[in-house]
This record gives C-alpha cells, sequence and structure tokens, in this order.
DNA sequence: CAGTATCCCTCAAGATACTG
DNA sequence: CAGTATCTTGAGGGATACTG
C-alpha cells in the first residue's frame, strides 16, 4: 500500500485494505486462521521470503490483527496468534476461498473449510436483511457518508 | 501480482488474490458493485490514475469478472458490468466493509450497505453450518487437498 | 468520453548471508 | 528457531500529455 494510502477514502473497503491490501497479509491471515502460529511455520506454508515474512508479520502486528508473544509451551519459541480483530476477518477469507474455489480453482483440488465436528460443509456466505430473509445484489444500496450521518443528524 | 503469482498454492484464497489482490482491484469492485459502470466515474470516484484504472480494468475483464460493452443508451459510450462471477463477489467486498467499518474506520464515518426497500442494514456476514448453525472459529477445520480429493478416492 | 503513450519513482518481493 | 541485514529487481502506481 505504499504509494497513496486509501485513508481519505470514505469507505470501509478501502481503510480495509489499507491494513489488509498487499499481496501476501490475507494469505498469511488465511495460515493463522487455520491454526499457523509459528514463523517457520509460516515460511514453509507459504513459501514466503523471510524478510517478507517478518515485515508482513510485523504490520499485522502493528494493526492489532495479530499478537506476537513467547509460546506458553517453550519460552524460547514465539507464538503470532489472532487478536478479536483478527479473528473477525474470517468472514473475509472464507468469502475469498468460496469465491476462489468457485471460480478460480480446478474442481476438486482446492481445501475447504469444514465444520470440524461434523465434517460437514460450510454454508456460503450471503448477504441477509437483518431479519435474515436472503438479498440480492439488486435489494442493496451504498449509502454515502455524508448521506448518512449528516443528513441523520 | 508480479513477481510469483500464487496459482501454484493449493488454496482458493491464493487463487482469488491472484485476480483480486491488486491495490485497487477490489476498490473498482466495490464501485462497480454500487453502480459504477464508466470509465470517468471510476477515475473520480476513486481518484486513480488513468492508466493504471486502464490497466486494472482491463485485467478484470480478462479475468472475466466484469464486461466491457457499449452503453445501450449511447453507442460512444462504453459501460463496465459486473459479470455472474463479479456479481458473486459481493461477499467478499461486504465482508471487507463491514469489517474495515468495525475496526478501521472512525465510528459513524464509514458509508454502508442497506437493503434499499427497507433501509434497513445488511445482517453481519457470519459463518454457518449447512443447516444454519452459527460457527465459531474453533469449530472450523480446513481440509488439505490431499486429504480430501485423494483420500477420499 | 475513454482511453494510450511516456516518464519516473517507490516499494513489495525475492535471494542470500548472517546472528542471538 | 526466529529473525535482521543487504542487495537487486521489476512491477505497481502516479502524473501528465496526447488522441480518436
Amino acid at each position: 500500500m505504499s504509494p497513496a494510502p486509501f485513508a481519505h477514502l470514505p469507505c470501509p473497503v478501502a481503510h480495509a485494505l489499507d491494513v489488509l491490501g498487499e499481496r501476501w497479509s490475507l494469505l498469511i491471515l488465511r495460515d493463522a486462521l487455520t491454526g499457523v502460529r509459528r514463523f517457520a511455520d509460516f515460511e514453509r506454508s507459504l513459501g514466503i521470503a523471510k524478510n517478507i515474512l517478518s515485515a508482513r508479520l510485523k504490520s499485522l502486528v502493528e494493526n492489532g490483527v495479530l499478537e506476537r508473544r513467547p509460546s506458553k509451551s517453550d519460552a524460547r519459541e514465539v507464538e503470532y496468534r489472532l487478536t478479536d480483530k483478527g479473528r473477525d476477518l474470517v468472514t473475509v477469507v472464507v468469502a475469498l476461498a468460496q469465491w476462489g474455489a468457485r471460480w478460480e480453482s480446478p474442481a476438486g483440488t482446492a481445501p475447504r473449510f469444514f465444520n470440524r465436528h461434523t465434517g460437514a460443509q460450510l454454508a456460503l456466505l450471503q448477504l441477509r436483511d437483518v431479519d435474515g430473509a436472503l438479498l440480492r445484489l439488486s435489494d442493496i444500496g451504498y449509502e454515502a457518508p455524508s448521506a448518512a450521518a449528516s443528513a441523520a443528524a
């Protein structure tokens, strides 16, 4: 996200991308969400260079998505664990995974998230109204900040 | 996505990011999902340089996410419209928006998606089992391709 | 309006060597 | 194991001028 951060754009997607927009960030997050915690494991799992991994982990820690701390079992080891903020990204990662599996991965080759108690697949993420009704894209509007906060006041 | 594409990684998130991982792609998608169709409108809305916008639109068209075609109302104008594949990204964009609004945007300043018939907010995207039960992160497993396809066969 | 054509610059990313 | 230190590269991105 070097040249010009998106922070000035009045858009939560932009703000999210200022934290996650770099090439490796969401993949690191995917690993973290599936239980990876150690530097060397991220490295192996992703095939990422050490310096890049180091930089990305640092930025994710700075942004409060991961927490860095010594392992409980062995104080010499370091663990990167998800914060609540990081854990909350599971919908983003799963949404990407579901889209990727459907449209970009050769059928049957993609790993999948599943319910570890039953083995069942996750339901597709879908847009719903607060009352639970399914929404189509055409039902959805996007409310500018001025129209929302300002006009409401 | 220059140096080394993620295509070789056995991960649908990686494959999705090969299409969407560049800085502007998801923001362009957000615009497209909220009805933006013309080059100049993307340009104004995002404050993106023309050459970059041109390149991103081209790549999104190549990847089947957008479709480029003359406007129906004025054949001299060009429109970029979402394909089904592109429309299917709404969950990704909304997931990012919800996360960004919650964790990165100053309270109340972020635009929001809403039900345009009722004005109600969208429900938070949440992970559910096929039967509709809410799932927590700890309930979720991630199944490697070998363990899935190979072992199943 | 919807782009192309240039030029420039920075930084993400890669490779490798080294350290506590 | 978990990084830091360097060096290099090449693409992504920005600005501006120009065109059908």
